[in-house]
DNA sequence: ATAGGGTTAG
């Protein structure tokens, strides 16, 4: 039944000696002599410093003792010079100067933050080659590196196999890691049922763990669940503390619920715990999703009086808000505000507000931001430019979006599959077809991260220039790579279909979808009506028109507009739709 | 253990 991975694979031959041993063998009589080394370390400010403090230290005789080591290495991990720590501590290997546990947890830590979790792996055996334990910090380190890189079955069976096999006991820190690591990962069920575990067993959950699992639900919009877990928790005798207050918040904002907000606010006050920063950030930004921009000042007013200072998120929220709806001079008050306010706008705000001017068309004033960038010291990052290259392809300027990419690909960030797919949409867009599909060829074939929303863009520009074979043929191929397809891949097929009038073919596919687990939404059901409409297959029409309203979608501005068109020719279709007859004489 | 924000496809 267990998957034996290959990370599992050094760990479990371990395990047959590893607590054979268990005395530190570093040698103490390397003690550090010279006063003021300590000092030294603390006062490490960049890279080169610990780099020569150490070859230093290494020169020192007697050497200074490990934990000096130990301690130069957390203040590099700290500063993350991760690959840094790596090739420090293999010099010390061989040197053949002692270690100790803190050291290679280090180094263990250290991979795991370089997303080498196969390197940190391959440290185990420096345990045992130096006598040194493994012990419960070890292996959540470990977790935690798995989790990171989202091999989620890994961890989790090495999580099982600790437990089980009785390696380490874990401690609440260790449940946290596996827990947060989880519900991070969408598993909010099977955090859940470690919660259950835990009340059972040895090791009771914490207010870190329960605030995890309470997190996990407001964020799938399990409001009830959430409440009715802090209400659990106070009962065990476990305050909720702000943040798992805010948790709850947040989960209440995202749903709309304002009137629940205001009652958890004064819940919290009068347990004398008082919203921060995060906790009105998050009513900031369910406010300015809701439109309700105005409102969401009104609140940053009311947390500056309340002493609580807004920060940069506060800022670019209420900027994004603003851009959403088009309202950019407001935005850029906001904008102007927060330099007054000694608060450096950051290259998200500059990517709100060029993207607000794109959108609303005005690619110069988004240029000129973008120029204002690196005068203010900053610099444009690979979503800048992808923002810039969307918004002048949306606006015609082909040759100008050219320029602005060779500009890119020689002074900027290196593109990514954004890039791309912006750019091959743009072709797409405007015809440029072979350009397209030579750059799709020669992308496919070196790009490794290659997502469905690529793929997407491909077949959305092969049906809209008339090439219905091409992109099906992709298509087909996509779930023959076993890259799952998604709700918005199965609609620009089933378009691709319904522009050809091929109805039967468009069928297929939207019961495929379903027996695949994904379900026609609001645009999929639109796309075949509109199929209909063009073609005046009015019957159909209304056979779908049916079922999407008894699925509670409706019609979209396009539909409504290719249907008035419809009844403006032929006005006995009306006599066909008895649902819209009805609704009229009402 | 909690917050935000920008880019592509229907």
């Amino acid at each position: 039944m267990m998957r034996i991975s290959r990370h599992d694979i050094p760990f479990i031959s371990f395990f047959a000696t590893s607590h054979s041993s268990s005395i530190r063998l570093y040698s103490s009589t390397h003690s550090n002599t010279k006063l003021g080394l300590n000092s030294n370390i603390e006062n490490v400010k960049c890279l080169n410093d610990a780099v020569s403090l150490f070859h230093q230290m290494v020169r020192r005789k007697p050497l200074p003792h490990v934990v000096s080591f130990s301690k130069l290495f957390k203040t590099m991990q700290n500063m993350k010079h991760y690959s840094a720590v790596v090739s420090l501590f293999r010099e010390m290997q061989k040197l053949g100067i002692p270690i100790n546990g803190y050291i290679l947890c280090n180094v263990i830590n250290s991979y795991c933050l370089m997303h080498r979790v196969d390197c940190a792996f391959s440290v185990l055996p420096i345990y045992l080659k130096n006598a040194i334990p493994f012990d419960v910090v070890t292996f959540t380190t470990l977790i935690r590196g798995i989790f990171a890189e989202n091999k989620v079955k890994d961890a989790v069976e090495l999580f099982k196999k600790l437990v089980r096999d009785k390696i380490c006991e874990p401690n609440e820190v260790m449940y946290a890691t596996v827990m947060n690591g989880l519900s991070k990962r969408g598993h909010t069920e099977k955090t859940l049922s470690l919660l259950r575990l835990m009340e059972q067993g040895s090791t009771k959950p914490n207010i870190y763990i329960y605030s995890i699992v309470i997190d996990a639900l407001c964020k799938d919009g399990n409001l009830d669940i959430a409440i009715n877990l802090l209400n659990e928790m106070k009962q065990e005798g476990i305050p909720p503390d702000i943040v798992t207050y805010s948790s709850l918040i947040d989960g209440l904002c995202k749903l709309g619920q304002w009137e629940k907000v205001k009652t958890f606010f004064s819940e919290m006050v009068n347990l004398n715990i008082y919203p921060d920063v995060h906790t009105f950030n998050m009513v900031i930004d369910g406010l300015c999703k809701e439109g309700k921009v105005e409102d969401a000042e009104e609140v940053m007013n009311h947390m500056i009086e309340k002493g609580v200072d807004p920060n940069i998120i506060t800022y670019n929220t209420i900027m994004d808000g603003y851009c959403l709806c088009g309202q950019l001079d407001r935005a850029r008050r906001v904008f102007d505000s927060m330099v007054d306010k000694n608060i450096e706008p950051d290259i998200f705000s500059y990517n709100i507000l060029i993207n607000g001017y794109c959108k609303l068309k005005k690619v110069d004033e988004a240029m000129q931001l973008f120029c204002e960038i690196s005068q203010k010291g900053s610099k444009p990052n690979i979503v800048t430019y992808n923002i810039l290259l969307q918004g002048m392809f949306e606006v015609g300027r082909i040759g100008f979006a050219k320029k602005f990419f060779d500009e890119m690909l020689s002074t900027g960030p290196l593109p990514n599959l954004s890039t791309h797919s912006t750019l091959l949409n743009g072709y797409f867009k405007y015809g440029f077809v072979e350009e397209a599909m030579s750059l799709f060829n020669k992308l496919e074939i070196k790009t490794e991260d290659i997502d469905i929303a690529f793929y997407s863009v491909v077949i959305n520009g092969l049906c809209k220039n008339g090439k219905l074979d091409e992109a099906h043929a992709i298509f087909q191929k996509l779930s023959f790579i076993g890259l799952l397809l998604d709700v918005r891949a199965y609609t620009i097929m089933i378009n691709g279909f319904c522009l050809e009038g091929l109805f039967d073919e468009a069928k297929d596919i939207l019961r495929k979808m379903e027996a695949n687990g994904c379900f026609p939404d609001n645009v999929t059901y639109n796309v075949i009506v509109q199929g209909f409409l063009r073609c005046s297959k009015i019957s159909e029409m209304t056979t779908f028109m049916k079922e999407m309203t008894g699925r509670g979608f409706s019609f979209d501005a396009t539909t409504a507009e290719l249907l008035v068109n419809v009844l403006r020719e032929n006005p006995s279709v009306l006599d066909m739709i008895p649902e819209l007859h009805s609704e009229k004489r009402k």
